[in-house]
DNA sequence: ATTAGCCGAATACATATGTATTTGCACTTT
DNA sequence: AAAGTGCAAATACATATGTATTCGGCTAAT
């Protein structure tokens, strides 16, 4: 049995649950090999553990690039929302942001309408090592797409996002 | 521009490179919401950190709970083994295999053909455990996949694949 | 048979992350 | 305007992970 269960077809709102088969990890049949999140975890982490290799010649680290490219989306910001896009603790970016200002990378100021919160923002050095680690990151990146068709791409997206919209919505137990 | 690249077909083997649109992170209209990694670990995180919370009401941390797992599959197994299925270094979880024996989780002997191998195996307390947790696990895995066909997941699963397939070739720099 | 080299696991040490607490600011209520 | 409450960030402390080293056993070359 290999995905072949009752219903393939895309699922409708109301529609019964359906039967997972290989892919429900309380299936007996459930292989890891099957496994959405251990997929998941693996492609992830193969995909970090060379970048994190290139990155460090460059005096940057994993959490610190992920900062950035936070920074790069939505500049400036606060402590507290680099830590919820980051997927960290508050406390870590924190410390993260202190090295960064140590390095040069980025500078910060207290929100002249709330002093409680700490705008983060790239220095021009930071944007500068960001735009130098750019394209090593594409790199990366079309290594790992090769074979993989843009469609696909997209199917993969979308699927994703469903997934982390589901999970966003309030646990069951 | 969202997904409407040139050649959206599957690529074939020597096939011209594709243009990556906005899924490269190195493209200028580049968004981390677009990104397959990004989105990747997202659901990942949220997967597990719902997961976590459930476990530990029953004395079991995330590393335990994927050790388990994969000695669910392959048993007996050798540390260097599980580490490099669960995707953590050996030291780690040398540790977290004492742990589990102080728990009553496993138990180790030395492998008779070489004794520098330690050869670990579920109790039968380990695999009670392992039992009472995979309907809540398989739940958590209902719960995210709503609304996503088996047609889906299977296609998501090929993709994964592929994507750690590449990346398990020899890295470029 | 002895020794050199390799390998798996374990451990000492360094680092990083998370949890709990503290500090300072803002806002509301009186 | 004073006090209480809530929030953001920072920090002290605990835990977990990784890196470098050590220990013991296997294997091959002499």
């Amino acid at each position: 049995m290999t995905g072949k269960s009752k219903s393939e077809s895309t699922q409708q709102k109301g529609e019964k649950v359906e039967n997972r088969g290989d892919y429900d990890p309380s299936s007996p049949t459930f292989r890891l090999e099957n496994s959405p999140f251990y997929l998941m975890a693996h492609a992830d982490f193969k995909y970090h553990e060379d970048m994190d290799k290139v990155l460090h010649k460059h005096g940057v680290s994993k959490p610190i690039y992920r900062v950035m490219t936070v920074l790069r989306e939505h500049q400036p910001a606060s402590i507290g929302a680099i830590a919820e896009a980051a997927l960290t603790k508050r406390s870590t970016i924190s410390r993260i942001i202190d090295r960064m200002v140590e390095q040069g990378l980025v500078s910060t100021e207290s929100n002249p309408e709330d002093n409680r919160i700490t705008e983060v923002t790239l220095t021009p050095a930071g944007q500068q090592t960001l735009r130098k680690l750019t394209p090593i990151v594409g790199r990366q990146f079309s290594r790992a797409m090769v074979g993989i068709s843009n469609r696909d791409i997209a199917h993969l997206l979308r699927t994703l996002k469903m997934i982390s919209d589901n999970l966003g919505k309030l646990p069951i137990e």
